[in-house]
DNA sequence: TTGTACGCGTTATCAA
DNA sequence: TTGATAACGCGTACAA
């Protein structure tokens, strides 16, 4: 690896004007110094030290995402990248940041310490925090003081001051139990996995339906997936035990719509000829299984750069117009809800 | 953020003994000036500057993993990671990193110029590639003269002396149409949506097991999954109909098991009644569709963390035992097959 | 228009 | 057992 030295020696020249090129400082230099610097640089292929360069600025160019991995994400599977909602929003992240010139770090850790102490030894120019939890945020904020943006958080702290991308997941799961209700369905399930932060929000807009047509709610109509892997076969057969009193399921995500439905089939029920199931998301499995999924559409992808370009600005000295950004959803009708009389 | 020198500066000594104390050259510092530091330095909370640290080392502890986003394995989502078995295998890579006391930097890009740049920028200490093709390891090895894995990767090269974490894989799918034949299957058909690498030598095994049970092979076993997203409906389309000619198909990925599942039941064949259907990965996909997947399981986490294991060992001067390193398989029966007389 | 010299925070060498 | 001091590669104020 050429340094900047280096060059300057053996073109005859100092260090200053080889950077000055590199940097496009270009007013103080002359056309003939220019070129001959370019033209050397791109023969022996100079590329900047960035340690070097981000001690000497004080910056890093790094953007890290922090994707807290809470257990009851994960009771399907081993890791939070399996969800595709996650792994897709993972995607639209890095190539916003690609493509606005810096760098990705990714860290997965349920030990906010440990992240703080990641962060602060990268120098890390801005955060992205996914799926933190009461004062997840505040602590990260109470320490590090760099631009961060938050992505489907929900503060249970008075001081929620933070800038956040998120949906209307009160409204959005509303309209889709609306959309249930006006197809005749009176028993309504809920099926989540945690009782906190979007899927808490999203249980108020079901109740915000069910009272709005008259409906009463009862504990029992709250179907919760449990996350310990052994127990997970008791719990499921219960839950659909259960749901042999139900006509319509509203899911969470994609994913618990996909797992109740596969299990419920199993057990002999018919999709949606004796229950009907909506979920959240639409992602590759609302595509794939059978009957094809009726769900929430919200686009992933886009959440990751909006936060992305947010906190780009931010970084930048651009105060971003709103506080809480809240991107649209729609209600994409495919095949697994009945109408019913 | 305060620095070692402040730290030496507020307790009267010199930088050269604070570090030797991080650093627990213990033999070298009486005991008392030890916990008179350590003591400190757990005060004001002190986190190393790594940009300083490193350019001082001339290394990173950063471990690159680059995606080479591959169109064609993104005909049926926007991104790479989308795959299951791309993101469960990142966790892994990511956990066995940090675990390691190492970080990760991720690269997706299908322009392998960009990428020498990226990961010279920042003087990664070691590469992890996945999905690479002919001669893109060899370019990047050329460039970039630091330990690399590679996983899944065929070269077609003559000087294939890279390292390899993968599978048997045409032994695998050998074993899968086997099954399939044992279970008086006669008409296979192969469905993956490319030519190369991993998915070749799975044709490869394919077309060993019909040769062995003598079954003949013609070009129209082949289903090819196209990418090009508007062609997708009018593709499956062609491919449902040829599959009526068939009594089991062989599908490289579970994803693409799914989908296939899922357009044969929607014109109105049955799984496995009419059509067997095989995948490959036992992913959350393999489990959540009706009827759930018989499929070639492997480890996707665990193949990402004998990468980096392996990766670090080079790091640190230990030569890997074998180059190949190949991990086990095995055959997970489910319900999508069938007994045929 | 170009060059000198210093600082960024660490580590490491060597002398005290 | 400790302390100066010189790297590491880059950016930049300031001098020439």
């Amino acid at each position: 690896m050429i340094t900047i030295k280096e060059i300057a020696a053996r073109l005859g020249m100092s260090t200053t004007t080889v950077s000055n090129v590199i940097h496009g400082k270009t007013r103080e230099v002359s056309a003939e110094t220019i070129e001959r610097v370019q033209k050397f640089l791109e023969e022996v292929e100079y590329v900047p030290n960035i340690n070097a360069r981000n001690l000497a600025q004080g910056q890093s160019k790094i953007i890290g995402v922090v994707l807290k991995s809470l257990d009851f994400r994960l009771w399907h599977s081993s890791n939070i990248l399996n969800d595709p909602f996650v792994s897709e929003m993972i995607g639209g992240i890095e190539s916003a940041v690609r493509e606005a010139g810096y760098y990705m770090m990714l860290y997965i850790s349920d030990d906010i310490a440990e992240i703080i102490q990641r962060i602060s030894i990268w120098n890390v120019d801005g955060l992205i925090l996914f799926c933190m939890m009461d004062d997840d945020g505040n602590r990260v904020a109470a320490k590090y003081h760099k631009p961060m943006v938050c992505i489907d958080t929900y503060s249970s702290e008075k001081k929620d001051d933070f800038v956040n991308v998120g949906l209307d997941d009160e409204k959005s799961t509303c309209e889709a139990v609306n959309y249930l209700i006006d197809n005749g369905h009176r028993k309504i399930g809920f099926v989540t996995d945690n009782r906190v932060g979007v899927d808490r929000a999203r249980f108020w807009g079901y109740r915000k339906a069910l009272a709005e047509a008259g409906i009463e709610y009862s504990d029992r109509d709250f179907f919760l997936l449990e996350p310990a892997e052994e127990a997970h076969g008791r719990n499921i057969e219960k839950l659909c035990r259960r749901a042999r009193d139900y006509t319509a399921l509203f899911c969470c995500s994609d994913i618990y719509a996909a797992i109740m439905m596969s299990a419920l089939k199993e057990r002999g029920l018919r999709v949606p000829e004796d229950i009907s199931i909506i979920g959240f998301d639409d992602n590759l499995f609302s595509r794939v299984c059978t009957p094809r999924l009726t769900t929430v559409h919200q686009d992933a992808d886009r959440k990751g750069r909006v936060a992305v370009q947010t906190l780009i600005g931010m970084i930048t000295g651009k105060a971003p117009a709103t506080k809480k950004i809240r991107l649209e959803t729609r209600l994409v009708i495919r095949d697994s809800v009945r109408k019913i009389e």
